[in-house]
DNA sequence: AGCTGGGTTGAACGTCTGTTCAAGCGAATG
DNA sequence: CATTCGCTTGAACAGACGTTCAACCCAGCT
C-alpha cells in the first residue's frame, strides 16, 4: 500500500506516528489519532482497516523513509551515525516512534534493526579499511553490538536525559550544546575501550580454559558479564 | 508496604511481575493476574488497592530485592555485572519485568536506574585503583553509558537474540554457551575500543575546534554521533 | 458453642475501547 | 441542472477493562 504524501491518509498517518510516540503503543486510540489529525475515528479505520493496520502502515513508513535517507547518505560517503537517517527525514517524531517501538517485536521493526545492522557492517568495513576504525574478529557480532547499544540509549532517552541532561530525541541534538555530555564518555569508550591490557589477557586467558574445561564455568574468576 | 513472603499478596505481586514481563505493561489486566496467581480479580484489587498499585509495589519489590543482592556481591568484592544481582534473586521473571518497565519513567524504575549507575561508579573507580580499568575523565558519564548500554541490550533482548543468539532474560545464560557470541564482540570493544588512534586525535581536534567557533557545528567533519 | 473480623469471592457498574454502518457531503461527470 | 461516486461522518455496538460491594467463608477468640 502507498500512501500519497498530503493526503489524508498520510495526515493520519503521521499523527499515527506522533501519538505512539509520545502516548506509547498502548495508549494510542483512534479517538485520539483522529483528534491530531482532524478526522472522525471512523474514518481512521476506514483508510487503515483497524488500529494494528495502522501500526504496520507507520512501520512500513519508518523503513522506507529510512531506506530512502540511508541511500543519499550512502553516497555522500560513510556515516556512523545510524540515526542520523531518521533525524534528517524531517518528521521531528520518527525518533521518538522508534524509541517506542524497538521494544516489541513486530516484523517491520526487525526489518528495520536488521538493516540498520547490515549497513553498519559495511560502515564498519569501509572505516576498517580506510584506518578510521581497528579491525575485528567478528565484524557481525560487533556491528549488532554497536548498533544496539545506539539503539538502547535511544529506548532509554528518559534516563540518559536525567542522568546526563542529554535528549537524544531531540530533533536538533546534533546541534546542541549538551551532545559533549554524551559525547565525550562515549568517544573515550570508543577509543580507548575500559580494561587495561593486563586485565584483557587474563580474561581471554580465562575464557579459553571456559572453553576446554566447562565444568569450570562456575569458578569465581570467570562469573558474570562485563559491566 | 511491607510484604509478607509465602502470603497471598506475595503471590500475587510474583504473578503481576511474571505478567508483566511477558504480555508486557499494558496488556497485563487484573483478572490475567488473578487467574496466574489463583485469585480472583477483586482479591488483587483488594490488596493493591488499583493496578497502578500492584505496579509499584512490583518495581518496590523489584528494587528491594536488588538492593539485598546487592549488599552481599559487595561484601564478596568488586562485580561487574549489574544484572548479575537480579539474575541471582532466584525469580526467573525479574529480568523480562524489567525488560518491560525500563523504557517508561516510573518514579521506582528511576530510583533503580539511578542506584546501579552509582554502584557502576563504585566498582569502577575500584576497577581503576586494581589497575583492572583504565582512568576515565568522566566517571560519571562513563557510569552512566555502560550501565545504559547493557540495560538497553536487556530492553532489546529479541533483537538481540534474533542477530547474535543470545537471550539476556534466560536465567542460565551466565552459564549456556551462546553467551560466546555476546561476550566476544564485547570483551573485544570493552578491551580495545574501535576507533584508531589516528582517527580519535583528529576527532579530539575538530571536538576542540567546535568548542571554541560553534558556528562550524554543522561542518562536514564534525557531523553526527559516532556509530 | 457462639461470635467476630479479616480474607475472599463473583456479580454488577460505568467507562473506554476498536469497529461497523447508514446517512450525508461535495466535487467531478454527464 | 441532475447524477454519480468516493470520502467523511457520528451514532451505535459488543467486548474488555478497572473497580466496587454485598455476601460468604473460616480461623481464632470469648
Amino acid at each position: 500500500m502507498e500512501i500519497e504524501e498530503r493526503s489524508t491518509a498520510a495526515r493520519i498517518r503521521d499523527a499515527a506516528i506522533e501519538c505512539f510516540g509520545t502516548e506509547g503503543i498502548a495508549g494510542t486510540t483512534a479517538r485520539k489519532v483522529a483528534a491530531l489529525s482532524g478526522v472522525s475515528p471512523g474514518s481512521v479505520i476506514n483508510h487503515f482497516g483497524s488500529m494494528d493496520g495502522l501500526r504496520q502502515a507507520c512501520d512500513r513508513h519508518v523503513l522506507a523513509v529510512t531506506r530512502d535517507r540511508k541511500q543519499q547518505a550512502m553516497a555522500a560517503g560513510p556515516n556512523f551515525d545510524i540515526l542520523d537517517a531518521i533525524r534528517a527525514a524531517g518528521n521531528p517524531h520518527l525518533l521518538g516512534y522508534l524509541a517506542a517501538v524497538l521494544t516489541d517485536d513486530a516484523p517491520a521493526v526487525a526489518e528495520l534493526v536488521d538493516a540498520m545492522v547490515a549497513d553498519a557492517e559495511i560502515y564498519l568495513a569501509q572505516g576498517v579499511d580506510s584506518g578510521m576504525l581497528k579491525a575485528t574478529a567478528d565484524p557481525h557480532g560487533r556491528a549488532v553490538i554497536l548498533v544496539l547499544w545506539n539503539l538502547g540509549l535511544l529506548v532509554m532517552h528518559h534516563h540518559l536525559n536525567r542522568l546526563l541532561g542529554a535528549d537524544l530525541t531531540n530533533p536538533d541534538f546534533g546541534t546542541s550544546p549538551e551532545i559533549a555530555n554524551y559525547l565525550t564518555p562515549i568517544m573515550e569508550l570508543y577509543g580507548d575501550g575500559v580494561f587495561t591490557a593486563d586485565f584483557i589477557q587474563n580474561a581471554r586467558a580465562a575464557m579459553a580454559t571456559l572453553a576446554e574445561r566447562p565444568n569450570l564455568r562456575d569458578s569465581n574468576e570467570t562469573r558474570g558479564t562485563p559491566i
